[in-house]
DNA sequence: CCACCACCGGAGCGCGCGCTCCGGTTTTCA
DNA sequence: TGAAAACCGGAGCGCGCGCTCCGGTGGTGG
């Protein structure tokens, strides 16, 4: 699992299964018993990443500001693509990744929560949907597909963060 | 040739060399004799696709206003990747795409231009260089990566234009 | 009319992928 | 202690890809 994670992490979600089981240490056999296939090994890792970035979405949801939040959550889901190639295959053009839709809505519901929110607070421009957020999020995810300094993907994600406030 | 720009248009460039074939009613070994790989192929379409926008950037060089220019030369280099996935493939996540630099500065040189340009006038705020272009029209171009009626996209590109302006 | 030749089609290659399955090895328990 | 059971590794499969190469074919000049 942690070899599988790290293996998509660094290489992509294209990463050949037997590099994944020579660097957990294992042979395919007991990968596979295991793991069915290689989609539910892409499924259980995309799990994990979305666990490890709940913390963050229950502090933004909390924060003072909601347009504040929404901007540190947009933020932080972009860091969760720079740092893993293969979380960001999965927002990435549709049909390559096939990211489930119960996990979809795990990354998408809190972003609307805080955009409904943050409209009514007068922080954000009201001629925004629900469905403009997975736009949004791929705009987003895009400015950090290219290797570079943090700030400069920050910055470049806090150009379309000013074109969306009010 | 034709063959080939409409499948990579609809399907790709993953799409198999031997459908290119069919679909133009010749056989593997005559398609090989015109172009001796399939990257040959790609770089042959990519160059026809600019050749067709050189139109466009024109248009948009000459713009009254040059921030105008550059909101209308981004907004066709968009259009165009809607119409032909292959081109948003090229410029997509780095690496899977291989252009080559020639045709990068063909589309970026005159962005640069009217961004400068755009500045000078006051138009487009000043913290921006032409190093932030090539994220800027990902971002852009991920907007399109989706199904939907045009004028979805061309809003979602407009909040990218809007956080870009002075 | 026919020998020649430039040209063309598609079967077949090597490769790397996801996945399976069988032989060997370790553990368990009467 | 030894047989049975549980477990594991990696060679091998089917597939689809980019690419090659040879047998066949239609046109041409004497």
């Amino acid at each position: 699992m942690r070899a599988a994670r790290l293996s998509f992490a660094e290489r992509g979600l294209g990463i050949a299964v037997h590099l994944i089981a020579d660097r957990a240490g294992v042979g395919m056999g007991t990968l596979y018993r295991h793991f069915p296939s290689k989609q539910s090994l892409i499924d259980a890792a995309l799990a994990q990443r979305l666990d490890e970035l709940q913390p963050s979405i229950d502090g933004a949801l909390r924060a003072a500001d909601p347009w504040d939040g929404f901007a540190e959550l947009l933020l932080a889901m972009v860091a969760a693509q720079v740092q893993d190639r293969g979380f960001s295959q999965m927002l990435g053009p549709s049909g390559t990744g096939a990211i489930s839709d119960q996990l979809r809505v795990r990354l998408l519901r809190p972003l609307e929560r805080l955009m409904l929110q943050a409209q009514a607070a007068g922080g954000m421009r009201t001629d925004l949907i629900a469905g403009d957020l997975p736009a949004i999020l791929r705009m987003a995810g895009a400015a950090a597909q290219h290797a570079g300094p943090p700030q400069n993907w920050r910055r470049h994600v806090g150009l379309l963060l000013d074109g969306l406030q009010a």
